[in-house]
This record gives C-alpha cells, sequence and structure tokens, in this order.
DNA sequence: AAAGTCCTTACAGATTTCCGTAATCGAGGG
DNA sequence: CCCTCGATTACGGAAATCTGTAAGGACTTT
C-alpha cells in the first residue's frame, strides 16, 4: 500500500475526516496535511528535493482564498504544477464536483488517477479508490460511470473555444477577426454559424444566450 | 443553549464532524441526524407531533439525489415546508456557497437566523453563529459582511425573471407576450430592452450573452 | 403650481443573429 | 479516375438585438 501521502484540502472537518480513514481504513499513517495549495505545492516540493516524494496526492479541486495570499487558486494548478516535478505521482482528485463531463475532463486533460465525490459514501469510494489506483488503476467514479454510457457530446478544442469567446460576449465578426489575426482555421464567418448552429442543435438551444446557459449549467465552461 | 438539534447533511464526513463540534464545543447532546431531505423532513415532523420539538436546524442547501427517492432535493424546500409547521423554528444553513448574493437571498426570503460556510474555520464559525442564534441574533458569515458594502447590485424580482427568461432562451418578444398574458407590467417590449440594457450597464456585459454568463457565473440563476 | 426625477412606452435605424441555399475543396473508397 | 462525403466558405434575407431619441404619466420637491 502507498506509504506516503499528502491531502490537499481546505475544508478543515473533512480533512481531518480523510486522515481518519486513511488511518482506520487504508492502514496508511504517514500523512500530510496542507489546507492551501500553496502549502500543498511546497511541502511536495520539499519532499522530492529531499528524496522522499510523497508515493498519492489526495486533492480538492477548490480552495478559497482568504487573507492568505495564494498564486494558486486551484487544485487543478496544483496537480498540473506538481506534475512537472514529479510526472508519475498518484493523483486522487476529492472533490464537489459531480457533473461527469467536468469530472471526465480531468481524467482526459490531467491523467488523474481515480476521482471521488464528496458525498454521502465518500468514506467507501475513497477506500475503493485508493486501492485501485494502488493497484494502477484508473478508478471513476459511479457518477460518471452510470452517465458514460450515452448523451455524451463531443466538443473539440475549436468548439470549446467558440463557446468561451461567445461567453464573453464577443460576436461572430469579432471572433472571425480573432481567429484570422491568430491565423487559426476555419475563420470564416459562415463556418462559426455552422459550428454554433451544430451546437445548437446539440445542446437543443434556441439561440446563442440559450447555449452558453445550457454550457455554463453543464458546467462545461 | 439550545437542547434539541436536528442536523439535515447528507456528506457523511461533515454530519460527524458537525456532531463532533456540537458535543464539544457547545455541550449539546440531544442531536439527531439525517442524510436525506425527507427523512429530516419527517423526523421533524415526528418530533413535533409527539410535542418534542427541536428547537434548532441545522442544515445543508443540496442534497444528492441517489437510489432513494426524494421529493425534497433542496434544503431550501425543507427549510419552507419545516416552517410551515413550525414558524418559529431556528435555522442555521450550513453550505458551500460562498456567494453573498445567494446567502443574502437566504436571510430575505427564508428568514434564516444564521449561515455558516463550509470551509477553513467552520468550527469557529459554526460555533460562534449557534451561541448567536441562541442569543436571538441574525448571525451573517464573514463572507458577506465585507461584501456588502460595496459591490450590491439590487436587482428587483422583475430582472431575476427576466435573467431566467433569457437564460431558457427566450426573445424579446416572446417575453412580453408572456407578461401581457400573465398581465404583469411593464410588458412593453422597449421597456424590457431599458431594462436589459440597465443588466448591461450594471454588470458590464456587452450584450445579452455576456450579461446571462455573467449572471451564471455570480450564481444568481 | 412648477420643476425635476423616475419609469414606462413608442418608434427608428444600424448591427447582429439565425437559417436557408449553393459553390468549393480535400480525403478516401470503389 | 471518378464519385461521395464532410468541412469550409460565400451569399442573402427575415428576424432579433442593441442603441438612440422622444413623449407621457406618476411622484416628489420646492
Amino acid at each position: 500500500m502507498f506509504t506516503k501521502v499528502l491531502v490537499a484540502e481546505d475544508y478543515e472537518i473533512a480533512n481531518q475526516g480523510i486522515v481518519k480513514v486513511l488511518n482506520d481504513e487504508v492502514k496508511i499513517y504517514n500523512i500530510h496535511e496542507a489546507q492551501y495549495c500553496d502549502d500543498a505545492y511546497l511541502k511536495f516540493r520539499k519532499a522530492h528535493q529531499e528524496e522522499e516524494p510523497f508515493e498519492l496526492l489526495i486533492t480538492d479541486l477548490s480552495f478559497k482564498e482568504n487573507h492568505k495570499v495564494q498564486t494558486r487558486t486551484s487544485g487543478i494548478e496544483l496537480i498540473q504544477d506538481i506534475r512537472k516535478i514529479q510526472p508519475d505521482i498518484n493523483v486522487i482528485v476529492y472533490s464537489q464536483e459531480s457533473r461527469p463531463d467536468k469530472i471526465n475532463m480531468l481524467f482526459q486533460k490531467l491523467n488523474i488517477n481515480g476521482y471521488v465525490c464528496k458525498g454521502q459514501h465518500a468514506i467507501k469510494e475513497l477506500v475503493h479508490c485508493i486501492q485501485g489506483v494502488y493497484k494502477g488503476n484508473i478508478v471513476l467514479p459511479p457518477e460518471v460511470k452510470d452517465a458514460n454510457q450515452d448523451n455524451i457530446i463531443n466538443l473539440d478544442d475549436f468548439d470549446i473555444m467558440l463557446l468561451e469567446e461567445l461567453a464573453l460576449g464577443f460576436t461572430k465578426k469579432e471572433i472571425v477577426q480573432k481567429l484570422k489575426k491568430q491565423k487559426i482555421s476555419p475563420n470564416s464567418e459562415s463556418t462559426i454559424d455552422k459550428r454554433v448552429s451544430k451546437l445548437f442543435d446539440d445542446f437543443k438551444a434556441k439561440n446563442t444566450t440559450h447555449l452558453v446557459a445550457i454550457v455554463k449549467d453543464l458546467g462545461l465552461l
């Protein structure tokens, strides 16, 4: 089993809960805690420099900013930064987020090893996840397994970029100009039209405003 | 101090944490727990019928739906339903939500007595909140106190309704028709235009799509 | 009573959206 | 080689958005 673990979670009650679960259920005792993203990063770098690296990172996604100045505001950045130092580190994300698209994004873009959803069965799922990751598996939460069958709309980077620009209030003409300036193709207004129309169909949206509202609700932006 | 308390919180680790805090810090021992909204409601009604009512409800806002069928999905409905039975019950909401507008809404629309934000200092804040509510005070979280000074954009129900309709993809003409059908005034297209333009100014939005995106991000919808 | 303010409403024009049709181009299969 | 398919692009027109100006009513202030 893993011997040295870092838990990054700003919510102190949950932080204690995780430690307790690791102790009682998984028999891991060398556990370091961090309530701030920056703190987690520093602890990680120190351990790596001293050649006693962590084997597993369990982290939340969102960290509240408060009096202390934080350069990393989200667990995503933390994971990216830590992976730069130690690419093979095992990462389990432990977060409130339950939207399948967003969770899938974590697996695809960050190559995390496991995900546990804060919720009613967090203890059981966390134990199962740690054991699975230790065996080298990718452990999806039940929420995603269920949803993964159908209902997946394949959005490429261009679609996402379009949605982001639209959500920022840019007109299609402005987007076209940006694309031409950056020499990204396709970059004609009519293609943008077509693409967005396809998104209307995909998400059953009536117009651009509706589309952005839907996508925001789904957590894709 | 309060003697009989109901804790409604689906996240089991947090649930245990609250009980522990109430025991250790506030010396409350008659604590009943509920992991489901419906469960909380039934326990409450039973206690009230047996004339041993709860004095305080501590509840989360969001409850995950799962295998069990839940008629109440949110803590808001739970509070409303419980208030119908026992209007003077003290209610403390204990939730992830940190956006001032949303928290303010809870105080204004539901007349809750206190709010504690899940976070780094949840224990201290929870204790402080319970003690304040026991003295008959309304206890705002620090997040809201800080933000309440400036930065508040006053949205009336009409504005919210407009934003909701726009986010649902209705055109202004459709909204006008709805309003006329429901005999709600104002209901002219030009007033709708003016109102939305004012919202543009308030939120520094470039167009309707941008506006809805901003408002979604702020959590007002 | 007069002046000022705020909200509602009407109207008009420039711009943008939305949704057709149609032409072009490149990749791949028969 | 030709044909098809999908993606890109061009173009056009009805509808909707956005932004002005202006006028009327309710209310307050002086």
